[in-house]
DNA sequence: CAAACGTGGAA
DNA sequence: TTTCCAAGTTT
């Protein structure tokens, strides 16, 4: 290993002392990192930015502060506690892992970046950071802002996800040895805050002696990255059943989604499935005269963008649900894309 | 390996 | 307005 190569792990660390972010699932100095915290903090920030994550994230230490009481809640509440995080399989897999956890571990996370990987829910990458941050393992932690970072030190300009290999390789010769959980976390940092996507702020870098991206000229062209393919259009119908019996009045009819697949196990408005074509009343959850409103609700998923036709009725719901009070819709915990509807429903005269 | 799987904010 | 993308995992 050459000079520079292994003085960048030290100059990073000095810089993540002197500049890294102050975060809640974050150990202050001289603490001792929480593993609870530490894996829930990393899969609530899986593909999901800081922002979004630090509200969710002190709310959910608040209601359940360790991996026993997780273990131990209601799996409905925690989908509920989850929504509008999406990627609702993380929130399945939370429960999962936490009562594998308390079952196959003595309550006590595995230690090691090998027996975390077998937890559902923590992949190549959380297992690494977990070992890495909360244990103080020397496991090569990379995400989308190591592979970045990588990518412009040692311009690496073959295209992801090809370049993977290479660019772990890479991560994997400047990981030292001693606090490799700070180091990977000051790679994230940097990748977030210097080392950013579109404009890299190259002249604050700590590593820019070392960066042969900065050295060549575009660092901003890289990683290089394949283009992304267009998003089909599909189209829905949610169905907004209110009751017309006794003790069912001002109350909407809600059910489950089925465990797997998209928004899986989150309560919702009942639909049809998605189709090509808007396929107005089919499926709907109760044979009453419906009424369809006047608008739409746009919404984007990863894999496809889909318009949902808002339908009113009143009566009487055929198969599973429960009915719940409009007043309280709020805290039914839907997924976004039904808190949208709702909102249009609620904001048309009904 | 490609595709499924959410959402909100920045550019 | 549209596109990109964020501390990825599973099948």
């Amino acid at each position: 290993m050459d000079a520079k190569r292994s003085s960048i792990g030290a100059e990073l660390l000095a810089w993540y002392d002197a500049h890294g972010r102050v975060l809640p699932w974050r150990a202050r100095p001289g603490e001792t990192a929480d593993p609870y915290r530490v894996w829930l903090s990393e899969v609530m920030l899986q593909q999901t930015t800081v922002a979004a994550v630090r509200p969710r994230f002190e709310n959910w230490v608040a209601r359940w502060p360790d991996v026993a009481s997780l273990a131990a809640a209601d799996e409905g509440e925690v989908m509920a506690a989850w929504a509008g995080l999406g990627y609702y399989a993380r929130a399945r897999n939370l429960v999962k892992a936490a009562r594998a956890v308390v079952d196959d571990h003595r309550g006590a996370f595995p230690t090691t970046e090998a027996e975390l990987r077998a937890l559902p829910g923590l992949g190549a990458y959380t297992a690494a950071a977990v070992a890495a941050i909360a244990f103080g393992e020397r496991a090569v932690v990379v995400d989308a802002n190591v592979e970045r970072v990588v990518a412009r030190l040692f311009a690496i300009d073959a295209p992801l996800p090809g370049a993977r290999g290479a660019i772990r390789a890479a991560a994997d010769s400047i990981t030292p040895t001693l606090r490799a959980g700070d180091f990977a976390q000051a790679m994230m940092d940097l990748g977030a805050t210097i080392c950013s996507p579109k404009r890299p702020r190259c002249l604050l870098c700590p590593l820019r002696e070392e960066c042969r991206g900065f050295a060549e000229g575009e660092p901003e062209r890289l990683p290089v990255k394949a283009k992304k393919k267009a998003r089909p259009a599909r189209f829905g119908t949610v169905f907004w059943l209110e009751g017309d019996g006794p003790g069912m009045t001002g109350s909407v009819w809600l059910v489950r989604r089925p465990p797997k697949g998209l928004l899986g196990g989150m309560r919702a408005l009942p639909t049809g499935s998605w189709s090509e074509e808007p396929p107005l009343l089919a499926d709907a959850p109760a044979a009453t005269d419906w009424r369809v409103l006047p608008v739409t609700v746009a919404h984007g998923f990863t894999h496809f963008d889909l318009t949902l036709s808002l339908a009113i009725g009143r009566g009487t719901p055929q198969g599973e649900g429960e009915w719940w009070p409009v007043a309280d819709v709020e805290s039914a915990g839907l997924p976004t894309l039904f808190a949208k509807a709702v909102r249009a429903i609620l904001e048309s005269d009904r």
